[in-house]
Parts: C-alpha cells; sequence; structure tokens
DNA sequence: CTGCCACTTCAAGCTGACTTGAGGTCAAGA
DNA sequence: TCTTGACCTCAAGTCAGCTTGAAGTGGCAG
C-alpha cells in the first residue's frame, strides 16, 4: 500500500504532474521505480512533498531545500539555517510592518494630495534611499487564497 | 538647475541608467526632452524614482504603480488600493510570523530528528495543505542590505 | 487483439523586472 | 578637426519555478 502513481500523489498533494516530474529532475523528489514507462512513488513523497511545500514558505529556493533534505531517509535540517532564515524572516517582517503603518496612514490621512502628508514624504524618502529594498516582493504573487 | 542627465539622474537616485530606460519604455517616468540623443529629464523625477521604489516595497508590480501614478503632477493614489495592499501586508505578516515562531521551534527543539517534533511536523503538515502558499517568497532577494 | 488514453520525454515558452551586447551617434575637449 | 566616450536603440539574455506542446509508449478494458 506504500506505492503511488503520479495522478494518485497530485490529488493527495495537491502538486501538478508536471511539477512532480520537474521536482524528480531537480533531486528534490525520487520515484522508487517504473511501471511500464510510468513513474512510482513510494507513500512517504507527500511528507516529503509538505517538507518541500514548507521550504518555500520559508523563503528557501529549491536549491537550498535540496540541500537540506538530501540526505535520503529523516532530513538532517541545518539547525543553523533555521535560525538564518529565521532571521530573515524577522527583518522581513518589521520592514512589511513598516510599509503597513506607512500605507494605512497615507490611505486616511486628511492631506489633498499624498505628497503633502508629511507621513508618506517620510515613507518615500525613506524608500527613495532603499530602505525597503526588498522588503516586499510579496503580494502580488501567485497566490492561491 | 531642474534639467538632469541620465549619469545624473542614476547617480542621485541611485537607479541604474539601464533601468531608467526600461523604467521609460514602460512610460513610469517621462524625459523632458533630448540634449543631442541624450535624455534630459527634470528634476522631480527623483521624488517619482522614490514614490516608484516605494510601490515596488509595498509590493506594488510596476504595471500597478504605472497605473497609480499615471496622471501627470500631483499622483493621484487611490486610497482603497493602498488599504486594500495594507491588508495583504498584514496577511503575509501573520504567515511569515508563524512561520518564523515555527523555524525557531524546530531550531531549538530537542527531538533527535526534526520529523519526530510535533511543532515541526505541525508546521510541515500545514504547508502541506497549503496554508502558507505564497506567505514568504521573500528572503533570497535582491537584498542589498 | 486492439484501441484508448494516461502517462512518458524533450524542448521550448512563460512572467517580471531588468541587464547585457552589438553597433551607432554626437557634443565637447585637445 | 579629430577623437573620445558617454549616451543611444533594439534585440536578446537572465533568473526561478514551472507549464505547455508535440510526438511517442504501453498497460489494461473490451
Amino acid at each position: 500500500m506504500s506505492a503511488l502513481d503520479i495522478s494518485e500523489v497530485s490529488k493527495r498533494s495537491g502538486v501538478p504532474a508536471s511539477t512532480l516530474r520537474y521536482y524528480e529532475e531537480k533531486g528534490l523528489i525520487r520515484s522508487v521505480g517504473r511501471h511500464g514507462l510510468k513513474r512510482v512513488f513510494d507513500a512517504d513523497i507527500i511528507d516529503r512533498l509538505s517538507l518541500i511545500a514548507l521550504g518555500q514558505a520559508a523563503g528557501f529556493s529549491l536549491d537550498e531545500i535540496g540541500l537540506m533534505l538530501a540526505p535520503e531517509g529523516a532530513p538532517q535540517i541545518d539547525r543553523q539555517a533555521l535560525l538564518d532564515k529565521a532571521e530573515e524572516l524577522d527583518r522581513t517582517i518589521r520592514k512589511l510592518t513598516t510599509m503597513r503603518r506607512g500605507l494605512l496612514h497615507a490611505a486616511n490621512c486628511g492631506a489633498p494630495s499624498h505628497m503633502e502628508c508629511p507621513t508618506f514624504l517620510r515613507l518615500v524618502r525613506a524608500a527613495g534611499t532603499g530602505a525597503y529594498k526588498s522588503a516586499a516582493k510579496e503580494g502580488r504573487g501567485k497566490l492561491k487564497a
């Protein structure tokens, strides 16, 4: 009961078959064999795909994830990498929080034009100096929800 | 004293000349004329570039920014769009915060393997259901800092 | 036995925001 | 006047993470 074909994996994981093939090519997952032409996966692929999804959600690239998940069986995830990523997230969160406050203020403030609102101007000036570089890139994403 | 050439604009704004040409092509900025072949910009381009940087930091695409900045002179920024974006940021921040907590826990927890840590497993399972889809994509960015 | 059709491979295309390269122009300094 | 070199245009390349398309294969229902 541990053999799944690609459509079954796709159905259970929500990951498209094309993506599964792509992940296999990249070395992120492995099929345990073939039935004719068709890939056969072990049931634990589902957990592994969840791990990959988690890694992506945390902001790791597929390559980074590949390195962390490299050893078969129990993935040996580098705790330091997790700490580093957590800190990175922390910085991002701070920037986004500042942005959010600024946006809310700008949206609500009574100045006739945004360019006359001191708070907005402060934001603009900060952005001009690169203070928020790469703070977001979030939002206009391939969001499902 | 309001005429700047492209290298001056680049120097003052930190935006590469190639990007300035690209922005002009996209209609995000305008040059006010030419000196020979060379573009000449009005000094207020600097503010406009800051606005563009702000928009990007907030997660707007260049196209969205173009729409908001469309009218010449005072940019008429849609306050509702700002509110929407703020809310979007809020959702992102929440997800990232959850991720961050999870990462920290996983990094510090004493379970022999991550797959035996209940907190980590909860995170993994949540990621598997798509709960964090598009939550990050931040982190491994073109960060300058 | 035969036909269907889900699967396969491989190459190419897509999005967004740019960068890079080849080949051309022209204002200004020597 | 001539050279320099910063600027120009236009096309193509880059990166990540996939998706799409064309053409082929083979297990299984009928």
